[in-house]
DNA sequence: TTGTACGCGTTATCAT
DNA sequence: ATGATAACGCGTACAA
């Protein structure tokens, strides 16, 4: 019962008992009747801004507490020019790598509370320009993620137009904030653990040759899976680099193009834990032992791969989801920085059952 | 080149040349006097509405090309009181009937034109609070999708008070529009292929008892093995009855449990897949071939069930996001509906290697 | 500490 | 077919 009296929650009050009963939602001009206050003082009330004596906030809470009032965010967005939405760009929602990017993004985005607004672009050119060309983030986010997509520089464009801070993770683009994890060292350290083993023949699976140019991922692990090589003494053989598309039915196929050879390696590296798993069912298929006859690695750390007992080197993915949205909350609220930030995480090997020392008449 | 001449054009250009030179965005004012016509002409013309001349509405669009102009969201909002955003309530992102689920209905809202505003609720119940108490739906969404969240009392009140259309997947409740499978018919589906091959001794792993009791899942899918076990005049045992958490690792430990018994079931029946892939592994890590001394079968079809070759009852998840979607622009778009909807999506058995007869010794 | 009043950019109503 | 203009609900100078 705030002191404003009965007469004035009863005008007050925001669901109409007319005739039609149709339910409105109240205002803060409600509320400040109610209160006996002006609007604006009802405005630093609830927003808990200073200059305001608590007895008037403690009235103006129970009003807008009676009368069921919450702020129109449509509304504040119009006057204020921020949304606290982050809109979120995807190619896919539903692979291991970006689901759990979103998870980690979305988990520490509303502890700050933001919303996350989804731009599933998918990887056809049609859906992809429907996406982005149509204006539809303009005005709707106050930030943006963009996750591994291989974008075409006419949609790097549009991203940058909208003038909000931007941070990539997977991605690494001058002049976006970014967070990674170093691919070339990932890759560097799954090799090296093969040639540790003593394996002289390894095959690499990595992803797919025809996306963009941006998506360097599996280029930058051959990178680093060549120079183990290099450090280890041996040479990949051009045949045995194959592309894949980074599913397990792409690892399937690879695996199998590998075993069906009359010299096949006796490793495999696949660039992810899913190409990877593909590569044990082609192994199975064949009629070959893991990891008597063929060792397998992949990098990840799918949960899948514990059931695999897949060695692989895994990557903090949620974690990853949680910086690029650290960084993000920065951007929106601290002063702008003039430096772009790349925060590279950790990489780490996990070795299980499907990696031991090849056959010795093999070597 | 309009015919309102470069004067207009000029005067109405909305990135200001000056000193500062802050990116402005141009509003429909600028364009109206860029076009030489009201605002209210403008908004006709852009939104493709009837009683604009073609030749007004050619010189409108030929400005707000000009001056790039973009419809303000917000602002628009705020007078229409629609947002063209549909709120998506989730209990996770990485799990793969959500993710799929996610997916299909991001699919078809956004050929609709609308966007997907994300409410993670997590399982921990400070989490779920905070994003259901708040608030923070309202006035931001047009409608709700609500994906087997196993929702308390008060928070399936929150999400009605918003009177916006809601459908929910997978969680049949009263007064909600449904999509769904037909639990019972699936499990009983999944039995029957067991009985059929000859087993006796079926043990079931289904969901978390301590959930709310709106995830009925678990509970129907037994309640169709029941029949289809009375069907085949057996009986189940209450100790092949186990709880598990729809997770690998919960499908490892129920797996043990059974195995380790000095009389273990010939045949398992796991709730999804993901838990009957640990099964599976439980299998192997006791030394138990599959499917000669233990047929195991789930439900779902799971990508990784090709690759782990598990029998199962497929369900088409992406469809029932996709469904769901349609619903809702029904709802959004059509008039209200008295009945309530319910759509169940047809299962099918997907036969692979990991289900076989028993042992004739056994039987 | 509190109130007044303007503006955010658009849609919709009512004239014309 | 087109144009004024009143909302939409709120934040925020500025004044008191």
């Amino acid at each position: 019962m705030p002191p404003g009296g009965p007469t004035d929650l009863k005008r007050g009050a925001a669901p109409r008992s007319g005739p039609g009963a149709g339910r409105t939602t109240s205002t803060i001009h409600d509320v400040a009747r109610a209160a006996g206050v002006s609007t604006a003082t009802v405005s630093r009330a609830v927003r808990g801004l200073d200059r305001v004596s608590p007895q008037t906030r403690a009235r103006v809470l129970a009003a807008a507490e009676a009368l069921s009032y919450t702020v129109s965010p449509v509304a504040a967005s119009l006057v204020s020019g921020r949304t606290r939405v982050v809109g979120v760009v995807v190619p896919f929602l539903n692979r291991w790598f970006f689901a759990n990017v979103l998870d980690g993004a979305e988990e520490l985005l509303r502890e700050h509370g933001y919303h996350l607004l989804l731009f599933n672009v998918g990887t056809h050119q049609t859906t992809r320009s429907l996406v982005l060309d149509h204006g539809l983030l303009r005005g709707r986010v106050d930030a943006l993620l963009v996750v591994s997509a291989d974008l075409r520089p006419e949609e790097v464009e549009v991203l940058s137009s909208l003038h909000v801070p931007l941070v990539t993770v997977g991605l690494d683009m001058a002049g976006w904030d970014c967070v990674r994890i170093d691919d070339v060292r990932t890759g560097e350290l799954a090799a090296a653990h093969l040639i540790g083993l003593g394996h002289r023949r390894i095959a690499y699976v990595g992803g797919d040759p025809s996306e963009d140019v941006h998506l360097a991922t599996a280029v930058d692990r051959l990178l680093g899976v060549r120079r183990a090589a290099r450090a280890g003494g041996l040479r990949l053989a051009r045949a045995d680099l194959l592309q894949s598309d980074w599913t397990v039915a792409g690892g399937i196929a690879a695996g199998q193009t590998l075993l069906q050879r009359p010299d096949p390696p006796t490793a495999v590296l696949a660039a992810s834990d899913e190409m990877a798993i593909g590569v044990l069912h082609a192994a199975r298929l064949c009629g070959r032992q893991v990891p008597g006859d063929l060792s397998v690695i992949g990098i990840d750390d799918h949960e899948m791969s514990f059931s695999h007992d897949l060695t692989t080197v895994a990557q903090p993915v949620h974690d990853q989801g949680r910086a690029a949205g650290q960084l993000l909350v920065d951007a929106m609220t601290g002063p702008p920085l003039s430096e772009r930030r790349v925060e590279t995480l950790p990489t780490r090997l996990v070795v299980r059952g499907s990696t031991g020392p090849p056959r010795p008449d093999w070597g």
